[in-house]
DNA sequence: TCAGAACGGAACATTATGTTCCAGTGGTAG
DNA sequence: CTACCACTGGAACATAATGTTCCGTTCTGA
């Protein structure tokens, strides 16, 4: 009876919006609100009932993304297993939750609220923690730090074919490419890893609105 | 005399006009026009002068791109030198040219004409002559194939940091990681290589205009 | 001196899009 | 059974963005 009442309607339409709104701007960080409420099978103020502007939209899926993205660092950090395993498992795992993928493509598109800027200091700790197990380990080489998993990740995500299966196995390939080049102890990498500043000054970019 | 001349001033505003329409759309693909007049210093019909319509002018902007890829790659292959010297020579030089990034982040805003259509197979069958000598040297893995040189180029290019030598400088890392997981001879990596079509279908998304 | 090529940039037309508004619907409390 | 109201769809509105045109101005070259 949960299934037909106006309450459990509207409680799945919360989780279509947002599952819409993922796909959507996951797609094009730039798509009108309209095509997210087309999306989910809405109609707009479907939308505006739930989130006052469109910004608050952007911020929670980007919080909501972020936060996964720490809870997958977090438990990979916890994990017991062989260091190595446990950084791959991360990284494939990270990938597959598109969690960087959407905070960075609306990067500078919203205001960056409190709770999401809470996230940030979980999410880096933990992957240092991963990272620099595996690099005590000697099965990563020394040459990366935090700053790398970001960018190659955000890298990866912006590979895109029409076919979404397709695209995500592509990723994998160029992950899995990625992953024997930082395996191996081989010459210098170039530059000096990116700074956790570089990496954060993208978001800066909004103009705050009142 | 040449440098004071209507004729002279005009000559440099061709290539001014160039130089930052490269500029401002590789930074911003959906720039403005006006963002273009600007930077370049001129005002808006100095462009509208030179160029029917913005389509003209990315049309012109890809076509040079990639004839200039296209150029890097058949000097690669034409190269005696060794094998894995002449690919790791082309790729550090294909990433600086940023020949790719404009094409590919501009694709689908843009009528693909002749001329850039021309440029194609040449620029494919040169990669290819490239990669497959590296290949039978044994000094690239086996699994890899033209397809994924296109998207490694894509991927290194949508990195984005503020400076511009920085960006250059990190984009030059992740070549040299992705090129120690492209000399290794480990496990296989996932999923077949983007085919041809996979990786021009993206210019099809053009709605044809009149 | 003067015709006209080249130019700057305001003005215009059009489109895109965030937000509001209102009438309709159906579950539910009394 | 009925009246209420939370919830919804989508048209309408206001606004901002931007491609293109237009016109008055400048300055070269003959």
């Amino acid at each position: 009876m949960a299934l037909n009442g106006r309450k459990a309607q509207a409680a799945r339409n919360d989780e279509l919006i947002l599952e819409a709104a993922r796909a959507v701007f996951t797609a094009d960080p730039a798509a009108p609100i309209s095509t997210v409420a087309e999306r989910a099978g809405v109609g707009i103020s479907a939308l505006y009932r739930r989130y006052r502007s469109k910004d608050d939209l952007l911020q929670k899926l980007c919080t909501d993304a972020i936060r996964t993205y720490a809870d997958i660092a977090e438990s990979a950090a916890k994990s017991q297993a062989e260091p190595w395993e446990v950084f791959v498992s991360f990284m494939r795992t990270a990938l597959d939750a598109k969690a960087g993928s959407l905070s960075i493509r609306l990067a500078g598109q919203f205001r960056v609220g409190e709770e999401l800027q809470a996230q940030l200091p979980r999410a880096f700790e933990s992957t240092r923690q991963v990272l620099d197990r595996a690099k005590a380990a000697g099965v990563v080489r020394a040459d990366i730090e935090v700053g790398d998993i970001s960018l190659m990740l955000e890298q990866l995500q912006t590979i895109e074919v029409g076919d979404e299966a397709r695209t995500n196995q592509l990723r994998h390939r160029y992950l899995k490419l990625m992953l024997d080049g930082l395996h191996a102890s081989r010459d210098e990498i170039p530059g000096p890893a990116p700074t956790w500043k570089e990496i954060g000054s993208r978001y800066e970019q909004a103009v705050t609105p009142a």
